[in-house]
RNA sequence: UGGGGAGUGGUGAAAUGGAAUCACACGUGGCUCUGACCCACGGUUUCCAGGUUCGAGCCCUGGCUCCCCAGCCA
């Protein structure tokens, strides 16, 4: 019996079988923390760690923090704590590629000895314009045959400070006409005067990423080196250096292609840019793909996971929709999201046959049959109520299950009520209230005849509901691929205009009067929703809306929703 | 134009020379005190053209399309 497995773990697997690595599998997550997590770090995150826990191995975490420029430590703390909220352990597997500086340093030390490596004295335009083309070779630098003292003698004035930011470059010397450009003589540290947020003045100059990251791999005995699509062309160099300067068994690098999502933005630029110029709240706005975001949002680390698993991984570049997303998340939240009542767009119901002071405290289930989990809450049933406006309709089409004149309907976990007269507003003809009766014999019986057509609608009490700001979120872009935009098009020209809904008039049950930030609920037939952790308060309960729940009602021969009718 | 990658229902992935499978989406029907969940059924013939083979999505040849590479970013 053998699974099917993705091409990353068959290559683990092949190489566990082999024993070239003695067993040991050793990968990495290495962000450069000078931005926040998103859903595709998600992806990348849950295939490094999920492969080391597949394998008995271990995951590290790791910083490539190799450009003092961009980095800080609240980066460092945000991953941190996302990766951990994800649900990942990197034990005390917690590296900075800043502290390896000095053992980088004489590595590029031993290159030079070899002859592998020289200083380059070109300014970055000179040595742009000898760097070639695609089509046509480079060429050489004046500076490639220094003399190996020189060289040495360069570098270790250029790490002492000697020299101005530009004034020189390490270089790997490879080969100028390779068709590789990034084998063209690849730079391996330039001189930066800038404070580290870690090593803070200690140096001044500074590795690149393709040195750093490799030699990086090979000091911690990573493994398997799991990076996206774009750095392919890459591993040419990092072939070359980890040859020249370990011993096997070494790293070796694997490529899978990025996620895109449907409907929003990944890159790090065009996320900063939403949350610079406050087109979104910050970078935690329940919109955002960061993991900050989805966390407030209310998504959860075993639903993120979920669509992880269910989107796979591969190298063929490719384009997830919303959806696999959404319903991963409502997955998961099916089994664990308890269920309550709240009325978005309230319409006013009086039940003429109820006592005027008569209050029913009802136990009504927090869960559906399926779920099987035990569970209730009391529910206060009076004589006015309020039940959803797009529950109602003078005029309803055919497979119409709701509230109708002269219908009937059931108000969940409670009574039938039958809508005896409609109120309307004489000036604009808008209905304001309904009159309806209720049936005494049908609390907890089951539907007959005609009934069995309509379905359960919710409801809250007028005199104990408790109000509510509710928040419906979006997607936030009306394209499905904004970063894809046509020449001097922005992708902000496609923000979607209201990928925000704020209701203010919404009424919750009273069980919801002073929820616990984070928790999460199903208000049946609306969706989803979590305590905002940030803006509520007890008496003042503010909820985000998930994801809503799958609507497949359309009515007969129209376009027309039921929200748009009556 | 050079080099490196990739093309399987609408979307994402399986099938590792032996009946094209799964999830999501969509459509139809069933169930239901959520038009949710759940259940059943339905649509693709593997980018194109040849070739090898008893047999090809997988192998070979030639095309086509898309992505990446010319930062002292990662």
């Amino acid at each position: 019996m053998q699974e099917s497995l993705d091409f990353l773990r068959e290559i683990v697997r092949r190489d566990t079988r082999s024993g070239v690595y003695g067993g040991r599998v050793v990968t990495r997550f290495p962000p450069e923390p000078n931005g926040f997590l998103h859903i595709g770090h998600a992806k990348s995150i849950c295939i490094n760690f999920g492969i080391a826990r597949d394998f008995g191995g271990i995951c590290h975490l790791r910083f490539d923090d190799t450009n003092p420029e961009t980095e800080d430590m609240k980066y460092v703390e945000s991953i941190m704590r996302d990766v951990r909220w994800l649900g990942f352990d990197w034990k005390d597997k917690l590296f900075f590629a800043s502290d390896y500086y000095e053992q980088l340093y004489d590595l590029a030390v031993r290159l030079i000895k070899d002859a592998k490596a020289y200083v380059d004295s070109q300014s970055d335009e000179e040595i742009r314009k000898a760097r070639g083309t695609i089509t046509e070779p480079g060429i050489g630098s004046p500076y490639r045959s220094r003399p190996v003292a020189e060289n040495l003698d360069l570098f270790s004035r250029m790490r002492a400070g000697d020299f101005p930011d530009g004034a020189h470059v390490l270089r790997a010397k490879i080969d100028m006409a390779s068709r590789n450009m990034k084998m063209r003589d690849p730079l391996l540290y330039r001189i930066r005067h800038a404070t580290h947020y870690r090593r803070g003045d200690a140096w001044c100059i500074y590795p690149m990423y393709d040195f750093a990251h490799p030699l990086s791999d090979a000091i911690e005995g990573i493994t398997h080196s799991i990076c996206t699509l774009e750095f392919e062309n890459n591993r040419a160099i990092y072939d070359w250096l980890v040859d020249n300067l370990f011993r096997e068994p070494r790293p070796r690098q694997y490529e899978f292609a990025r996620l895109n999502l449907d409907y929003t933005v990944m890159s790090k630029r065009k996320l900063l840019q939403l949350v610079e110029e406050k087109l979104v709240s910050g970078w935690d706005d329940p919109r955002m793909p960061t993991i900050a975001g989805m966390r407030r949002r209310g998504y959860t680390p075993e639903g993120i996971r979920l669509f992880a698993s269910r989107i796979g991984v591969d190298k063929a570049n490719s384009r997830v929709s919303m959806d696999l997303l959404e319903d991963a998340i409502r997955d998961d939240l099916n089994a664990r999201a308890p269920r309550a009542m709240a009325v978005l767009r309230p319409l006013k119901v009086t039940i003429t046959n109820w006592p005027d002071d008569r209050v029913e405290w009802l136990q009504v289930p927090s869960w559906p049959r399926d779920i099987g989990k035990e569970g209730s809450r009391k529910v206060p049933l009076t004589r006015e109520v309020r039940i959803e406006r797009t529950d109602f309709s003078v005029d309803p089409p055919a497979d119409w299950r709701r509230m109708r004149p002269g219908g009937e309907a059931r108000l969940m976990g409670a009574y039938f009520i039958r809508c005896d007269e409609v109120l309307r507003d004489p000036s604009s003809g808008k209905v304001t209230e309904l009159l309806c009766s209720y049936d005494p014999e049908s609390l907890g019986a089951p539907a007959k005849g005609e009934r069995k057509k309509t379905t359960a609608i919710q409801w809250v009490s007028a005199s104990h509901a408790i109000p509510a700001e509710v928040r419906l979120y979006d997607r936030l872009f009306t394209v499905a691929d904004p970063e894809n935009m046509e020449e001097g098009r922005s992708f902000k020209e496609f923000l979607a205009p209201a990928s925000m809904e704020v209701v203010r008039e919404a009424l919750v049950e009273p069980a919801l009067a002073e929820p616990p930030p984070g928790d999460r609920f199903q208000f049946v037939r609306h969706g989803y929703f979590i305590v905002d952790e940030v803006d509520s308060r007890p008496g003042a309960p503010v909820f985000n809306r998930i994801v809503g729940l799958k609507d497949k009602y359309r009515p007969a021969g129209s376009a027309v929703k039921p929200a748009d009718r009556s």
